[in-house]
DNA sequence: ATGAAAGCGCTAACAA
DNA sequence: TTGTTAGCGCTTTCAT
């Protein structure tokens, strides 16, 4: 006996009827089970498995205002630390029974008010998103619907919104301050579209402050490890003389590998690089890539988290300052000229 | 001014009286404008836009029967060959005002059937799942509610869903044959777990039955490019005569690859090495990566739309085969000993 | 062409 | 503890 093969959809009166209780019972068994006396909990509740009830989740949305997702906006799938960050934020609201729809903007500002808006529309509760650079719809639309909203892979405890997330700024000084320690002073940057990316211009601003008399050339990419590839054979057909290379994210360091093993130049004998983030994939590359550690899973813990008790409890989330690490592996060694 | 703060959100009734028509006069300049005057229909838009009103979808969803959400199954984000087909699958989907809900099972089938049920119970319309291998409990599930299904990354006529993939088996062979004509015969192959995964499943009977004298000798590793480097040391540490490796993934391919530069084994000198799948990164890497296109792409184009129709006309897709193609890059060349 | 009114499946007062 | 009942915001007959 399976249920009613042709027959709709079993609902809250039928299981009632078949209980032989009012319809309210049900609901009680289902949302506040201990306000039930045992006894009729679990007839209830055989009837329920007997008949495979599962509550519409729009009705009990329109009755509770609650839809129980969230959404997310982020630049792109394709790198893997977006892919890395939603992979732990989808995993700590599915323990907080919340679904996570995706949505990608391709860092397009125009993008990001439209989706979020789509969202919205049907009935996201929170929204997570990345950085602090917004259309101004988008944010009038923020404020307009006060949809809580964490803003992520950013810090910055005076942005409208609530952060999580890392320094970007004292992430890249804590790599640019290896090379420097190694004796490295002409350092290529190479770094993604700084154009409404407000993570990779804080990057930046971190370097040019940076100060001890580092002396900086800069190349913008595409990211990805073509991006990287070609933002290589840029930096040595200049002709200036290179003793490290940095770059703003491991995809573009491992594109920029590839890049110069093309042009047969060796890493890091002839030049030191280093990367930020920390793919799992950059501990295994040859050589392997050193970097600053960005703690993206956790960020996407807290922010799950967080959204979930600004959404549920309407408890706004205190700013959340992730710390960056340096991690040394074999592809920056001291700069031998000064030896 | 702006619509009224701290008030609650705007609905069909505040728009009817604003505009001095009826609820029933309101719903149908936003599902059916034709059949109201061209006076009215503009007058009710004014007031729709100046209050800036935006339909329940709960309260739609409860009335229609429709959710506009989908969810897909993936086994994870990790594989950027994932992460591909879902950005395409979203876009797509997205073109038919239908949203995804992405959730991750980590090619375990329980919890594939968990989270199943979970977008089946939050309203999903429908599903996109990875092969034809799951759990009893989630083939019943899909069987019982009937709901839309469409199997990806795999192609059988035969099997009880509608699939729209390739042929993983004559990808693998496309792969070995390539190896053949360059006159390789001992060949190292690298997989991922076969548990739980027909694609690679299907791919190894692939090269099992290719016969034409290969000398086939097997290595699994877990997916991605820490699992290839590990498999490129067992490759060579059993001592046995290796002409070429042919990784099922590209991620395991670019790990051999880094494993092997590890080992100073020179690609693609001593050894061919190919992959299938094609990432963005294969044709950068260094050398450049031999191996099969899949058209993934495509596939979350094909599989939206047929999703779509399925969920919105009742139209369940017919079966769709992709092709696969080879694409020859510096990882192979031709075998020495055999010119 | 428009309106009145009956639900959709559920939750939450309020009563008993 | 349990039941009755009034909505939630919308769509959809059925009248007019």
């Amino acid at each position: 006996m399976k249920d009613q093969s042709g027959k709709k959809r079993v609902n809250l009166r039928d299981v009632a009827k078949a209980a032989g209780v009012s319809v309210a019972t049900v609901s009680r068994v289902l949302n506040s089970p201990e306000a039930v006396t045992e006894k009729t909990r679990v007839r209830v509740q055989d009837v329920i498995d007997q008949l495979n009830f599962v509550p519409s989740a729009a009705a009990r949305a329109i009755n509770s205002g609650r839809t129980r997702f969230v959404g997310a906006l982020v630049p792109t799938l394709d790198n893997a630390i977006f892919a890395r960050f939603l992979a732990s934020l989808e995993r700590a609201l599915g323990d907080r029974q919340l679904s996570l729809v995706v949505a990608t903007t391709n860092s397009k500002p125009e993008l990001e008010a439209e989706k979020a808006k789509g969202l919205l529309d049907i009935g996201a509760e929170g929204l997570i998103i990345s950085g602090v650079t917004h259309s101004d719809e988008f944010t009038a639309l923020i404020e307009r619907t006060r949809v809580p909203t964490i803003a992520t892979s950013y810090f910055d405890p005076t942005y409208a919104l609530p952060t999580i997330g890392y320094d970007n700024a004292a992430a890249a000084q804590t790599a640019l301050r290896h090379l420097h320690e190694l004796g490295h002073r002409r350092v290529a940057v190479v770094h993604g579209p700084t154009r409404n990316n407000d993570r990779t211009q804080d990057r930046i601003t971190g370097l040019t402050s940076f100060g001890q008399g580092m002396d900086l050339a800069w190349f913008e990419a595409p990211i990805g490890l073509h991006g990287g590839a070609e933002a290589a054979r840029a930096v040595f057909t200049d002709g200036r003389a290179t003793d490290a290379i940095l770059c703003l994210s491991d995809v573009l360091a491992m594109g920029v590998q590839f890049g110069l093993q093309g042009q047969g130049i060796k890493v890091p004998k002839d030049v030191s690089l280093m990367g930020i983030d920390d793919l799992p994939g950059s501990a295994v590359s040859v050589p392997s890539l050193s970097t600053v550690h960005l703690p993206v899973q956790r960020m996407g813990e807290q922010a799950a988290s967080a959204l979930a008790d600004w959404v549920e409890h309407e408890k706004r989330p205190e700013n959340q300052l992730l710390e960056a690490h340096l991690i040394v592996r074999a592809s920056t060694v001291p700069n031998e000229r000064t030896q």
